[in-house]
DNA sequence: TTTAGCTCAATTTTT
DNA sequence: TTGAGCTAAA
């Protein structure tokens, strides 16, 4: 391993080092410096100058906060003559990551690219560029250097949610755990939060009448070694594995401390409790570090709680970094006053905030609209005829138009409706281009070759096309791998494959089964010998070959098998486009040189393809209208935005039968803020009158939202009595033995449309009593088992708290919702 | 071994 | 309503 502390400062590298990008060789005279500075205001400018100790920016929404971000990055290195390696930089996107290296190049006036990292790395440094990357990509890289105090030792594949749970699965039945006795899900869900507050399983202590808590425990330290064994991380473990590496290992810590002299945090308001640890051990005083943290963040833009988020790390900066400088970029460039004064209200009702206040100079501009539909078919009709309307009058191009909901299932109205009108549309986010089955069986190949110990991708892909090779194979295959660990062998389920598959004594399987296994082994071997003599295209087409997929989907020939090979025809551009790219200006390449970058596409695709998500590649210059959820659209800006689904229940989300922590709303409140500060100059929000929901219609209110926003600044307009559809009326007649006349103004039921045999039953009252339910225990189908220890309220109102302990905590219900769960 | 029908569950998803 | 995942029949 390069000790890159030691390594010149220019290019000075060995006769077969690796190639590195061009050092920062130039001169920076006080002219240029000043104009990198000259474009920021007063408060961005104190900020981007600020470069030594601790420093929290809190950036308002449009506040131009990756400009100070980027001008503060070209100042360390031109006006401080800080190497520009000393800089690291972490996002939370790559997109995020790829326009601040692309403005920090275009800044220093450097060519594009003169960044990126060698695709051939060799562990040493590349002099010269700043760091920036994601949580993840800049962890990755760590784990990768300091390999040998992680005691993996090949190259290891990333799981996502998807492999996660399989491998979930697979622990349970190692250790013997029913999975009716507990929802894996929830357990693969309390594991994710368990590693974004860095718990570790050894750190648990279940306690004893916690049922839930204890096969957590179990499981966690069983999934621990699976992962190992396959030589996998999943994505929590690549922070709290960085993490754990920092913190045990001072050598490598100080190391780090060093190495990275200047922090830049974005999107702050995001991190969780690992990635505050990780940061801590880079930068904190107790570890040591130096301190020239500066973390970037709004706080009422934090809406990624449920992921493990922990907003008291903005909150409490200032507390962690005695003497933090504070500075508050308030000014937004991006929406008219109305926009911003809407948004500033609706925050303003957030306890959890600082004081922090949003302003422009922007003109007033128009009010806001409140759309009043009688039905969701009507909101898709009135969304769609405003943007051809908007189009036409205002001149605007479809790119300007965006339509925010707060969940995907809401997307498909507005789909139905763009499509006939043969208006261009793009859905952001979404599935995502590598989750969908025929890429991901694909890629299980190409991981295999690399990674045969990965058991999840192998078995993803044994009978994949079908090569006749079932479900009672597969168990013994089962039954074998886990009783030859058990022997601390340690072979792999690859080991058990090949051996069953040599053995023809059919004393395992039968002679014809063997025969089987033994084609697939010989496929995946003649495969991984055959990776390094090929470019990755070539690699991919002998897959397809070989295996038939591709012919099989032909011959199926359905619509559905026609979009999968138009999607794999896709993913063979991609991995040209990819070739392309690692082949740059390599024409005077060595010949060794050449081999090694060969050889090192597959790794290198395969990392990169498991962190990259679909919004990375959205392209905004394309002329479509943007579909997309709330959640999508943080950073992201638009002429005219829809704010659709208004409605209680909706958006704010709600669970009916769980009562929702002010912290919840709060959390939506934010989603609400970060909604209306992505318009520029129009935003029209829109709820309607009746909604189905999974097959059932339920009245619905209009958001609270609403009502926090001043009456002068938003015109509601009420289309629900003229545009109702027939399904709309043939719905109230169904569910209220009324036409739709009466329907507008008929009583409605606040709030939720409950289910008559639910609330009917639970009304009649095994509790109504008075009977103190405190001190019974509970199974609840997702919190798994509880014991009640508060109620308040009475009547239908009545509430119960109850303990879950572990990593649920404490709830609240309304008890006519859970009583059908008691034990 | 494959597949047709059934049950069950169902926010948000940067990596 | 939709979809995924699982059991029962071909």
């Amino acid at each position: 391993m390069i000790d890159f502390e030691s390594a010149p400062s220019s290019s000075g590298s060995g006769a077969s080092g690796p190639p590195r990008a061009k050092p920062l060789a130039r001169q920076w005279d006080a002219e240029t410096v000043e104009a990198f500075l000259k474009g920021l205001n007063a408060k961005q400018r104190e900020a981007a100058e600020a470069t030594d100790g601790p420093l929290i920016v809190l950036a308002g929404a449009g506040s131009g906060k990756t400009k100070m971000l980027t001008s503060r990055i070209a100042y360390l290195i031109s006006g401080k003559n800080v190497p520009a390696h000393q800089i690291l930089a972490v996002t939370f996107t790559n997109k995020a990551a790829a326009e601040m290296r692309e403005r920090v190049e275009k800044s220093l006036n450097i060519a594009a690219g003169s960044f990126q990292a060698p695709p051939v790395w060799h562990g040493g440094p590349w002099i010269g560029a700043p760091e920036i990357g994601t949580f993840h990509s800049v962890c990755m890289r760590l784990i990768r250097r300091e390999m040998d105090r992680t005691g993996f030792t090949k190259p290891f594949v990333i799981y996502d949610d998807a492999d996660q749970l399989s491998l979930i699965k697979g622990s349970f039945e190692k250790i013997s755990l029913d999975d009716k006795a507990v929802n894996p899900k929830s357990i693969q869900g309390a594991i994710n939060r368990l590693k974004c507050d860095a718990v570790e399983p050894q750190d648990l202590e279940p306690s004893s009448h916690n049922l839930f808590e204890k096969h957590l425990k179990r499981v966690y330290e069983q999934y621990q070694k699976d992962l190992f064994a396959n030589n996998a991380l999943d994505f929590g473990e690549i922070i709290t594995l960085a993490y754990r590496i920092l913190r045990d290992h001072e050598d490598v810590r100080e190391k780090y401390q060093k190495r990275w002299q200047y922090l830049h945090v974005d999107e702050y308001q995001d991190t969780n409790r690992a990635q505050y640890l990780l940061l801590s051990q880079l930068a904190g005083k107790r570890t040591g570090g130096h301190q020239n943290i500066c973390v970037v963040g709004d706080e009422d833009q934090s809406i990624y709680k449920w992921r493990g988020a922990d907003i008291r790390n903005i909150l409490d900066f200032e507390q962690d970094y005695p003497g933090a400088r504070v500075v508050k970029l308030e000014q937004n460039y991006r929406s008219t006053q109305t926009i911003i004064k809407a948004a500033s209200h609706v925050i303003a009702n957030n306890q959890q905030r600082k004081d922090k206040t949003l302003w422009t100079d922007n003109e007033e501009g128009a009010k806001l609209v409140r759309a009043q539909l009688a039905d969701e078919r009507a909101e898709a009709e009135m969304v769609v005829g405003e943007i051809k309307r908007i189009a036409s009058e205002d001149e605007r191009a479809f790119k300007e138009f965006s339509i925010f909901y707060r969940t995907n299932a809401q997307s498909r109205q507005f789909e139905d409706v763009l499509r006939r009108e043969k208006i261009p549309y793009q859905i952001v986010g979404g599935l995502r281009f590598y989750d969908r089955k025929e890429i991901k069986d694909v890629l299980a190949y190409l991981k295999v070759i690399l990674n045969p110990t990965d058991s999840i991708n192998l078995k993803r892909i044994i009978n994949v096309p079908a090569r006749g090779i079932g479900k009672t194979t597969l168990d013994k295959l089962e039954t074998l791998h886990h009783s030859e660990s058990d022997s601390l062998l340690g072979s792999s389920y690859w080991d058990v494959l090949k051996s069953v598959a040599h053995d023809t004594s059919g004393k395992t399987v039968s002679a014809g089964t063997s025969k089987k296994l033994l084609g697939f082994v010989q496929l995946i071997e003649r495969l991984v010998v055959e990776q390094p003599k090929l470019m990755l295209s070539e690699l991919y087409h002998l897959i397809l070959d070989e295996t038939g997929y591709a012919r099989e989907l032909r011959i199926e020939g359905t619509e559905e098998a026609l979009a999968r090979i138009e999607n794999l025809e896709e993913f063979d551009n991609l991995l040209k486009e990819f070739e392309e790219d690692q082949f740059v200006s390599g024409a005077s390449w060595s010949e060794e040189e050449r081999a090694a970058r060969k050889a090192a596409l597959l790794p290198v695709f395969i990392e990169q393809s498991s962190l990259v998500s679909e919004g990375d590649k959205a392209d905004p210059h394309a002329s479509t209208v943007k579909l997309m959820t709330l959640h999508s659209s943080k950073g992201l800006e638009f002429p005219v935005v829809f704010l659709v689904g208004m409605e209680e229940g909706l958006f704010p989300s709600v669970r009916p039968w769980e009562e929702t922590p002010d912290e919840d709303i709060e959390e939506e409140r934010r989603l609400c803020y970060v909604g209306i500060t992505r318009a520029r100059e129009k935003l029209v929000m829109s709820h309607v009158v009746l909604r189905r929901f999974w097959g059932n219609t339920t009245y619905q209110d209009p958001s609270r939202f609403f009502a926090e926003i001043p009456d002068e600044l938003i015109e509601f307009r009420d289309y629900s009595t003229s545009s109702r559809s027939p399904q709309f009326r043939a719905n109230v007649a169904r569910d209220y033995g009324f036409g739709a006349a009466n329907a507008p103004g008929v009583p409605k039921p606040s709030g939720v449309h409950l289910d008559h045999s639910f609330s009917q039953e639970s009304s009649s009252g095994i509790f109504g009593g008075g009977a103190s339910v405190v001190g019974r225990k509970i199974r609840h189908p997702e919190y798994g088992r509880g014991t009640v220890i508060a109620t308040d309220g009475s009547g239908d109102q009545q509430k119960i708290t109850i303990d879950f302990k572990g990593s649920f905590g404490q709830r609240k219900f309304l008890l006519r919702y859970v009583a059908s769960f008691f034990e």
